[in-house]
DNA sequence: CTGAAAGCGCTTACAG
DNA sequence: CTGAAAGCGCTTACAG
């Protein structure tokens, strides 16, 4: 009574339900049952119905099976781009989360809608759910996401009075307790934030606070008090040099919209012979690796990455169980880490 | 004549292809060929067909169409990890690829099957194909993902006689071309090797390499010539302060596992007064971002990772039309970046 | 506890 | 060039 070496191979095509049942001797809604709801079914009929599931090698057709549940367990992900830890560490949490509720990721590395609109990133289909992540305005790709009809979670951006839920993280925290570190042992008028993208909606929030910190200390920003750029080393680099030439780095303290960012401005001020943290003290954002390897090593906030990617997750797949759920807005906290170049 | 505002939202189960086939007036069959075949269809038809569908906001049923043709258009790709710009560069090329090609990428990223096995992480279904990553010995995956009966690109790994293909880095040119080098300046007695975990394919092939290159110098490699330890900045560390503690790091010319490893060694011997190259050369593998935020610059045997994701993505394509194509072995070449820490 | 049968929304020979 | 109809492999009321 052995089963065929391979029963499998033996066929044309693969196992079906039908097979099943057929070696089972039951009917296929029986061996349905046993897969979907085992105790709608006698035990021995359920364990005849796994030994031939075992001895067939039968995998279900999910494509019949989504046909009828309209359920894929599969959750996309789009991402504006993939590069850097922040992004490795979101998708990362969101995938062990998904593993965990029983779903896989699919993910878009380049969610941009490059201008054209044409590129059509998001051309998810058997997706239960899309967690979307936008970081600058960008209302042609959020409009596609709606019109996908699938339940949304909107990652980075705020949407006021918007019908899906979104995650977002918290940078006023965070940025509030580095000014305030900052403060400590610099004057208000020699703290400086370089940030990134003016467009980018954390490079907003971050400088909104800081600018709000230092007005309530009485000191207004003055404009060179807060540039923008892009986050990379180069872009620190580029600002601390034109920032040593006019004679101001030494005695700043400075926000660095990231850590890149920050490493730039280090090279740069050691490389002038200027003390971090004695002359110059720094602190970035999101305590990434890079972070701790420099040396001195970078005050950093902290960007809980892992966990919006997680939470990401979890509420589409709450509302994929409950579609008149109220949307949601989470907010995830951000927290300063102070280590030797802000001391 | 126009549509309804929004014909989806007003019923309660979204367009099929039947309600666009009413609406135009032809049969379902119609509706069928001009979306997967229009050279078959009368033009003026089509044209009415396609404004049916734009009308309706009709978009196929992915479930009920994959049911008839068993394909997806999603290719599954599995990685040990996440971490790191390699797994990132990876994702990113297999990801541009995939989407030039017209498909999409089920990613999971803790392809371990930790010892238990039990934690079946290839659980994929939906898939036309899959590309799993294998750093280090696991048999239990491989058959894992052979059982799930697709096309398999195995990456990293090569496995003789296989029946898949399989895309791999070739180590080989890179090592030896660094090797080379610093044996150019350095006596093959003060070379070494440190590498990451010694099961590693990569750290193997490696240590081969690098073993060969000095025998062929008439140079049998001692013990402590070749360490393993883990791909980690710390590892680094470790190994160059006991290398130094036993007199012997200054005068070393060593080819690290990776970049970070590069980086613990070079931090080491800064702090140790050691300078870097003159005192200690210093070359990395995987010319990542950190190694060009390194000062001195960092070294490098490139990894081509984006090409490997953009390969195995193609390979996977490829024998989803073509069931009988020859398994294949691709091998990309890898080639030394010299920069100042090895000069 | 179990089965017969309808139905999910497509594609594709087969006829015309 | 187009349509009627079968069929892909499941799930799920509905009966019994």
């Amino acid at each position: 009574m052995a089963a065929p070496a391979s029963a499998e191979a033996a066929r044309s095509r693969p196992v079906s339900i039908e097979d099943v049942a057929g070696r089972a001797g039951v009917s296929t809604a029986t061996v349905s049952r046993v897969l979907n709801n085992p105790e709608l079914v006698a035990p021995a009929t359920a364990e005849r119905v796994q030994r031939a599931i075992a001895e067939l090698e039968y995998r279900p057709n999910l494509f019949a099976k989504g046909l009828m549940t309209r359920k894929s367990h599969v959750l996309g992900i789009a991402l504006p781009d993939i590069y850097g830890e922040f992004y490795s560490e979101l998708l990362r949490g969101a995938d062990s989360e998904a593993r965990r509720l029983g779903y896989h990721l699919l993910v878009s590395s380049e969610a941009r809608l490059n201008g054209k609109g044409a590129s059509s990133s998001l051309a998810f289909g058997l997706v239960d759910g899309l967690a979307l992540m936008i970081t600058e305005p960008n209302d042609a790709l959020l409009k596609e996401a709606i019109r996908l009809d699938v339940p949304l979670v909107v990652l980075d951006s705020e949407v006021k009075g918007a019908k899906f839920d979104s995650v977002v993280v918290d940078n006023d925290v965070g940025t509030r307790e580095a000014v305030e570190h900052l403060l400590q042992g610099t004057p208000a008028a020699r703290c400086c934030f370089v940030g990134g993208p003016k467009e980018n909606f954390d490079t907003q929030a971050r400088v909104r606070t800081f600018t709000q910190v230092l007005k309530a200390r009485g000191h207004d920003v003055k404009a060179d008090q807060a540039s923008f750029g892009e986050y990379s080393t180069e872009w620190g680099e580029k600002w601390a040099l034109e920032r040593h030439k006019a004679g101001k780095l030494k005695g700043s303290a400075v926000l660095c919209g990231n850590d890149e960012i920050a490493y730039g401005i280090m090279l740069v001020a050691q490389d002038s012979g200027l003390s971090v943290p004695k002359d110059v003290r720094l602190v970035g954002f999101d305590d990434s690796r890079l972070g701790r390897l420099m040396r001195p090593r970078l005050s950093s906030v902290r960007m809980p990455a892992a966990e919006v990617g997680a939470a990401a997750v979890q509420a589409l797949v709450m509302r994929v169980s409950d579609s008149a759920r109220a949307p949601r807005q989470l907010r995830l906290a951000t927290n300063l880490i102070v280590r030797e170049s802000s001391k």
